[in-house]
DNA sequence: ACGCGCCAAATCGTACATTGTTTGGAGAAA
DNA sequence: TTTCTCCAAACAATGTACGATTTGGCGCGT
């Protein structure tokens, strides 16, 4: 049932210190969507009264949307003038991916020495719908990709390393939503992914480790190449 | 000046989202301390009136305050129940220390590679501090222990890796001041402080990694073994 | 062209209303 | 007498409304 068009990643459970307010989609999941997905541009300015209409709500509610985003480094403040968009741009990528680069990989080896016989089918089932979606679909690609790792990173015992990567990784996520992949990248994907299964499968940690720190280092940078092109044209 | 006993570690400019209210130390800042500190107990409720009064304000900076920290992960929301202070205990403690030994090292490495004679000298006149001090006073030998490894992060370019490195040493330093330093970690910490300004000195990034990994490592157990005994001495 | 002051706008703090949770005690059953 | 249930009143979180203070800009005057 999962495995249809309705797909949507979701985080491990755990830490996340979320725990919204009344409605379903409170305004601070609807405000950090904006951001992420950049429908609010990068430096814009995040005017209360604004949010507070736009959402159907009172300033309240927004307000304290906008300092658990600030927490979270989605949103900056200056004091006396409110709050403006983080922008998403290239060097908030490269430092998270780079993160991602170091703590990817101690993930990776802690799982490999942990996984089950589900874990190892679980993975190639997903493998199995990455290559029959085969790029096809790309949103569908990236929400699969994300549960892939996830079903990695999920039971860590680091909950702090899962969520902190969790929490990227959704930032990079949306960023290379905008892009398509490149064939070579593609390849490299399929190809790092069927290593990486068999590494699993052979118990061998430190490959494994090693390989996912190439993988992520690849996807970084695959998504500033995109970035930079595209500042590049609009430049131009 | 800043040689003397009123020495006060501060962040590594850049990112931090802060950008705080009216008056010199916000309500946000108190209540971060107080938590940080311990005066606020593990899983203490922290009810929006009480904190209100007990800083002569109203519940909206207050409120405010709250949501920024649920953000920065210090404390914990349930949905009409209000906030509690997220435990630091030993789990959170080891999560973020293993953090640190993935990341430190990255940094340790760039900053090898880019160290001007000035920064290898503050290194040296700062060492030189710790050894004149000699855990007499562990706030002071505290803060100069953070200062040492502040020269070495704070102008690396990934400004998202600094500045997670400068959160949880915050908490660490917090936790470390309760306790004594053991004479084992006092030799170490000497030893390992001068190796690093040698491997510094001759450019061996690799070595100067590897051993700011070891360096870590020894201290995150180091707190956790004392964190472990007073446990046990409270049970038992 | 350049400063000066006023005005619109938005943040920040205070007060209040509403809604949900907790608590303590009265009363019934054992 | 003890214990369990239920109810109501106190309490606190969440949302609304409003006034004060700061900021940035526009236009006026020189």
């Amino acid at each position: 049932m999962a495995e249809t068009s309705d797909f949507k990643a979701k985080p491990p459970g755990g830490i996340d210190p979320i725990g919204a307010s009344s409605e379903g989609a409170s305004v601070y999941e609807l405000i950090r969507e904006d951001i992420i997905e950049g429908r609010l541009a990068a430096n814009e300015r995040l005017v209360v009264t604004d949010l507070a209409r736009r959402h159907g709500t009172s300033t309240n509610p927004v307000r304290e949307a906008l300092q658990l985003l600030r927490g979270e480094g989605f949103v900056i403040f200056t004091p006396n003038r409110g709050a403006r968009v983080r922008p998403i741009d290239q060097e908030f990528v490269r430092d998270i991916y780079e993160i991602g680069v170091l703590i990817e990989p101690a993930l990776t080896r802690w799982f490999v020495n942990m996984a089950t016989v589900e874990d190892i089918a679980e993975l190639e089932r997903i493998q199995g719908l990455i290559e029959e979606n085969n790029f096809a679909d790309t949103f569908r690609h990236s929400e699969l990709d994300t549960a892939f790792h996830t079903v990695m990173y999920q039971r860590h015992y680091n909950r702090h390393a899962a969520e902190l990567w969790w929490k990227h990784r959704e930032v990079l996520r949306a960023v290379s939503r905008r892009f398509n992949f490149t064939l070579a990248r593609r390849a490299a994907i399929m190809r790092e992914h069927r290593e990486l299964i068999a590494h699993v499968k052979a118990g061998n940690a430190d490959e494994a480790a090693e390989l996912v720190a190439r993988h992520v280092e690849g996807s970084g940078r695959h998504i500033l190449e995109h970035m930079r092109a595209r500042n590049a044209a609009r430049a131009g």
